[in-house]
DNA sequence: TCATTTTTAGACAATTCGTCAAATAATGGC
DNA sequence: GCCATTATTTGACGAATTGTCTAAAAATGA
């Protein structure tokens, strides 16, 4: 009996070695660089055996992937429990993920990377499901900080669904983070440098909500979104680009 | 000298060749299983013609990416040339990204690729700085917008930058993107599978930012959100999370 | 102590990238 | 039209990597 439990204690053990090395290897060539071989011989275990562990390189990632979405997560609860008003918690999620961003640059980059490929369909259910979990987490806290603030007062947004403005905050969020990090030189990107233009950006975007009659279209005063976009679509993109190539 | 001329003429028919069949590669199978070897086994070429080509795999992918990049900038022309408010064309400019994801989803795909890879470094000068130049055609064009409309009273904007909303709007597109793509399963996204929701947080973005005075927060009314991010910085995440594995 | 079961090792096949020297084709002078 | 020089194409090759599979080694238990 404390033989099984010694034994399973020495694989989690092994287990763990595994992604520490993994995650050491991250650190120092980026995901695209780590290699099953090495992270087998820097454990000083076969291949075979790396392998009755983790059924693909994916798998490994992906588990070094959910380590790090905990630790994400863990961050932003503090945002949710806040004692402040409800709209500075909202800024608070975002500003955990700026610190997280600010101290875990390769993390990010990883959970980038699941974030973007056709990778998790590689990986266990189970370790899938641990992944998916988290990110629910995390995108329904916020979906209910937003719900009880609007609730409060706190934050009027007659036009919009709660839904909508998560999906908008989390996309300023990454969206602003993939551009940092690569999309352009750094000439154009100016102020998005600092974690901070991008908090200012959600104010502006939180204060928009409460907004009931756009004013600023001239032309066209009541016109739904909806509308609005069928007659841009037609007017402007009916018809088809030249073939490519 | 028509000879030198027809040289050229098969050599670029060769190159397109290529970039054809690695198109329709990508298109079945996504960029992760697109081989070289398959490239020149389907254009009955061998494997060291294609690397007189493209001196890697990125570099086949990266002009690749480069033709999708200038059909979006295409589509995203039309939005600039619009004659409607200055506004409307902000909105175009956001339609046209999700007329051209509907349209081209691996396209769409590939160019998510370049965006978060650190791929970019592997590219030919002459591709990157096409890349690139594409790039800031779009960023820069939003962003004369952005100033014209600011300057035509069409977006009153009292406190931000046009750099910044330029990267608040290009993340909401992308960020929205990213996420209805992968990050979560269908049921928490909501909303955010119709690109018209995009519109409408970008419209709510847009409306935001003529507020001079933000009224929402009732116990700190002076405060700038360099100072507010400071404070909760301090507040909520001065203290480090116990270390990871 | 020995048979049985589990675990580990590392050889193996398959894929892929990118290179290189030799074969082939094109070019141009005579 | 022929041959020397130049350019191009080929496919074999080396290296890296993934994932598998069988035989050896170790642990277990009677």
């Amino acid at each position: 009996m404390s033989n099984l439990s010694r034994k399973q204690r020495e694989i989690a053990e092994r287990h763990n070695r595994f992604l520490t090395i993994g995650r050491s290897l991250l650190e120092e060539a980026g995901f695209q660089h780590l290699s099953m071989d090495r992270v087998a011989e820097l454990a000083e275990y076969s291949k075979g055996t790396i392998y009755q562990h983790f059924n693909c390189k994916e798998e490994l990632l992906g588990q070094l992937c959910v380590h790090s979405t905990q630790r994400l997560q863990a961050l932003t609860q503090r945002a949710f429990e806040h004692s402040g008003p409800y709209r500075e918690r909202v800024l608070a999620f975002v500003i955990a993920h700026d610190v997280y961003r600010t101290d875990r640059v390769e993390d990010m980059r990883l959970m980038r990377y699941f974030l973007t490929d056709p990778v998790l369909e590689k990986l266990s259910p189970k370790t899938l499901e641990r992944y998916r979990s988290l990110q629910r987490d995390m995108i329904n806290s916020l979906k209910r900080l937003v719900d009880d603030a609007i609730e409060a007062g706190d934050l009027p947004a007659p036009r919009s669904t709660s839904a909508d403005i998560v999906v908008a905050v989390w996309s300023l969020i990454h969206g602003a983070e993939a551009l940092r990090s690569r999309a352009l030189p750094p000439a154009e990107l100016g102020a998005c440098r600092t974690g901070v233009a991008v908090v200012e950006m959600v104010e502006r975007l939180l204060d928009g909500l409460k907004w009931v009659s756009p004013t600023a279209n001239n032309t066209v005063s009541h016109e739904s979104t909806t509308q609005r976009v069928e007659r841009l679509k037609n007017a402007l993109f009916t018809h088809k680009l030249p073939a490519a190539q």
